[in-house]
DNA sequence: ACCTGAACACCGTTCAAGT
DNA sequence: ACCTGAACACCGTTCAAGT
């Protein structure tokens, strides 16, 4: 890709020292993860869009892979936020509380999906790239386990294997999350504003059950139009 | 990143002509995505893997972005003979074939991360990108669509929005794809052997219901212990 | 038809020099 | 302390030349 000079989207700034770096740094990558993708940050345009000079970044990374486990380190911490603010809002109920959190997963996702896109590339947010991120999935994995088990001792969750209940949640919302960042929920018509409704729907699926009968076999075939077998 | 000159771990080929260079090419491209991220990925490694000059690849694809879409597009074909022949093997019940189609998505992610992740990278694999990606995704909805119909004629699925019932699925289905492609089942201990069981327990909890009793207010809260408040 | 290898603009990273 | 800008190896892409 050739790129003709751009014009000086940021006025050049008249102090010798910025300032603030390392923030602009991280808000140029995250914004060049939205636009364009991941694989499009590159360290020169990041310092570009800054307004340094090309060596500057790694005055306050080390490398690429370092500014882009900082980025997914900032949505983890951004994402902590926003959840403790989802569970102070929440009732004591375990299963609101449950809901609730997941339903803020979701929401960061659409919110920022730069940085969630990054926080899941194990590349750069996996447990050898950054310990805080793995613990921070741990202690919530570890709250969440308790809401199980606290609803499960209430008698309002099947007794069954907590930890298939966990997955099954965590996929639900790690999904949707998914689904949201990855531009497939644009794709089916469902916009950013609409993801605090679909979050609330598609939990409720979860919560209400899908399936009637789950073990009973089907009542006897009425005859279903055939396929055309495969050629 | 600075490489000294890799031992030739190919050997020179004795003809001139590759013969089958355009699949050397994606077969190296994914090998590199699932060892190194889809940012590793370098026209000129992927030259190198496939044992040719650095211009060669673009005998074969436009750009670099037309080889990351062509493995999507590898993918999603390779993903469509899976379902369909999971759904082969399938009863004809419409719930039978719904988790089944769902197990073979997980599956598929398991066994070909590399190809996963690109397919699900909007950049590489969005509609502006591949219209036979969207044409399949397309018809993969439709009939899912129609074996939720037919569950819900035959009374085993509950009435209501069957769009919330198809976002959810999908969400379940795509989210515990997504933790596995993207190594988050590896740090929790869930390896690729497990994929199968863990699939079928995740469908079974999205169809079996999670809480019993979904619209009534709590039981009269004991009190329950407070956390600190936040300071 | 298909591949090579030089060419050029660009990117990651370093480092001596500047403020 | 923090930033600049030249330097070098590497990457994307082109293209005249080779088979």
């Amino acid at each position: 890709v050739r790129r003709s000079a751009p014009p000086p989207s940021s006025p050049p700034r008249e102090t010798y020292h910025h300032g603030n770096l390392r923030q602009a740094l991280l808000d140029a990558a995250v914004a060049l993860v939205q636009e364009l993708g991941p694989d499009a940050v590159s360290v020169r345009e990041v310092a570009r869009r800054a307004g340094v000079s090309s060596g500057a970044p790694f005055r306050h990374f080390a490398d690429k892979t370092a500014l882009m486990t900082a980025v997914a380190e900032e949505g983890a911490r951004h994402l902590r936020g926003e959840t403790e603010a989802a569970m102070a809002a929440a009732s004591e109920d375990p299963i609101a509380r449950f809901r609730a959190s997941g339903i803020a997963f979701v929401l960061f996702a659409v919110k920022h999906p730069g940085h969630f896109r990054v926080m899941n590339m194990p590349e750069y947010a996996g447990p050898s790239r950054s310990a805080m991120i793995g613990e921070m999935v741990a202690t919530g994995t570890a709250r969440t386990r308790d809401l199980v088990a606290r609803a499960q001792a209430e008698g309002r969750m099947p007794e069954g294997d907590p930890e298939a209940i966990l997955l099954a949640a965590r996929a639900l919302v790690y999904g949707l999350a998914r689904l949201f960042a990855d531009g497939h929920c644009a794709q089916m018509g469902i916009g950013p504003e609409q993801a605090k409704d679909v979050a609330e729907a598609v939990t409720g699926v979860l919560g209400r059950g899908l399936v009637r009968k789950p073990e009973r076999p089907p009542q006897p075939a009425r005859p279903t139009r055939k396929k055309a077998k495969r050629r």
